[in-house]
DNA sequence: TTGACAAGTGGAGCACACTCCGTTTATATT
DNA sequence: AATATAAACGGAGTGTGCTCCACTTGTCAA
């Protein structure tokens, strides 16, 4: 790759970072992002090919850290396997909180679900969920464990949450036990 | 309501219906719509307020019937209630599967969803979940119930389900399997 | 029947996502 | 340093969702 393509690439991410910082996310066009970062549409689509995949590559970083904080956190963890469980839940439900309008923006997307799926880093965060649910969910196979995590992911996804959260009027603790008792194999 | 006003509703939803048939449902424009119905794009517009709402729309009549054959079963089946818990499950996947373009430009378009969940339908779908949930969900509170059914709604939404059945590679049957498990209080 | 006017219409026009392709340029080769 | 060329650029152009508003028409009171 050449320097200054490598260059656009980075311009690009912290040039979209910092309008999203100013604006909703919603509300930044790619022409914007664009002619902020002093480059062409064309240029801009070469790197992202949509919006959504734009989003999803300023959103590895924070996913990143989430996955190494609870990696990090259940390396070191005493505490009962229910108590981590709502640990890294409640971790995973903050972060979604935070960074709601890039994984809106990655979720309601055309075609870039797919493309997150595949990635290594959805894999991990479903590794992570698995860790904390094989020791509350009874005697599961490796297969069956991870078709729960990726439920778990799905009853997440900032559609469903925002309507937990506001038409429901869940606190995020609510949904937190609410999910914990749903999730747990003995209730 | 103006005579010709309603005439041009109805119009409005044969038309796309029969373009929905003939095309897939992202391979049809409003303008195309419009066209073939013979009216401007203002009058579409006027009459459902986006794409998504269209097609909200044209999916209430087979929600409808979902529901209706549902609570039919229920009223007359005698199987025990994890079968009774299966059927219904197994109809709702069938259902998705058949109506999935339509449903997947419900649930990906932009304010769509919250309609959907505000209506009288949503709210119907997930009183018929609750019924079969009961049964087979242990001790639960009413609101805990319908969390339990929202969540469940949640879990098959489009993107979900696509993502099970085509990179995970799993039947509907298989599916309907793990789901039972982990909605069912003792696995 | 007629006149008034709310209700409804339709399509030009806008914004935005995204593509296409003629032009420019970084770099490897000599 | 000169040259060849693949890689990259950028912005005009396209299609689509959606809005706006000047115009038309069905309805109903007089």
């Amino acid at each position: 790759m050449r320097k200054d393509a490598q260059a656009n690439r980075e311009k690009i991410l912290t040039t979209a970072a910092a309008l999203f910082r100013e604006k909703s996310v919603a509300a930044v066009s790619m022409k914007d992002i664009a002619t902020a970062a002093g480059i062409g549409t064309g240029t801009l689509y070469r790197n992202y090919p949509n919006k959504s995949e734009l989003c999803l590559a300023l959103s590895m970083d924070f996913i990143q850290q989430f996955i190494t904080d609870g990696q990090t956190y259940l390396a070191m963890a005493t505490a009962d396997a229910e108590t981590q469980f709502k640990h890294v839940l409640g971790q995973y439900l903050t972060f979604r909180e935070r960074r709601m309008q890039l994984l809106a923006s990655i979720e309601n997307g055309p075609t870039v679900m797919s493309t997150y799926y595949r990635s290594e880093l959805y894999q991990q965060l479903v590794q992570l969920l698995m860790q904390v649910l094989r020791p509350v969910s009874g005697d599961l196979t490796a297969a069956e464990l991870e078709f729960r995590a990726d439920m778990l992911i799905a009853m997440l996804k900032s559609n469903s949450y925002a309507y937990q959260r506001q038409q429901k009027g869940l606190s995020r603790d609510q949904l937190l036990i609410n999910i914990t008792k749903l999730m747990l194999a003995t209730n």
